[in-house]
DNA sequence: ATATTAGGTTTATATTTTAAACCTGTTTAT
DNA sequence: ATAAACAGGTTTAAAATATAAACCTAATAT
């Protein structure tokens, strides 16, 4: 029996964010936007579920005095990320 | 940057389904539902989108005066799925 | 002064997922 | 012989998601 993919993880653009906070450890808003080639909207919506999970850690000042936002995975996401990887392999590597 | 996620794909209990296809090569609806815990109802619109997409072949007779459905994966299924494979690699291999 | 750009957020729409309700026929119990 | 329960599904409707369009605030450029 297959288990259950987190939903939080299991969108594509959440797992583009996870994917690049786990290797970055910290990223701006502007990084993400290039990198995933997302709307800005999409992207704050998915910051913010991440967030609300505790997934990630946002941080939001100025910089030369525009708004700027960082983001950080936290230990708590890390683990939820491990794991979706290691559920999602079960899915997918059927073939040994 | 992150290719996109064939979206017939990247779903859990159609993932599932191919998964057990690919391997197993042809499966009766029962067997599908057994494995995957879902409902029958869920488990047959995703038989038809799957069927509709060309990915899976479905055969519909009688058995013991019982309907029967059957499944069986495509070769433009096995593609679909390996390249999904290729796919989400490049998002949860991120630490190499 | 006005237009454009930076850096986002909110709102609305479109799509999906999911399960509840339903359907057709069969077997079992009464 | 009739009713109740079961096998094997399909249709539907509600709930949740994803996505982009529109919007906002303030800063810079013209």
């Amino acid at each position: 029996m297959f288990k259950n993919l987190d939903p939080l993880l299991h969108s594509q653009l959440r797992l583009q964010i996870m994917s690049l906070l786990i290797s970055v450890e910290t990223a701006e808003f502007t990084y993400l936007l290039e990198e995933t080639g997302a709307t800005k909207g999409n992207i704050s919506v998915q910051i913010t579920k991440l967030k609300d999970a505790g997934y990630i850690k946002v941080k939001k000042k100025f910089r030369n005095n525009y708004p700027l936002t960082t983001c950080k995975i936290t230990p708590k996401g890390i683990e939820a990320f491990e794991k979706y990887v290691a559920v999602i392999s079960g899915y997918i590597n059927k073939t040994p």
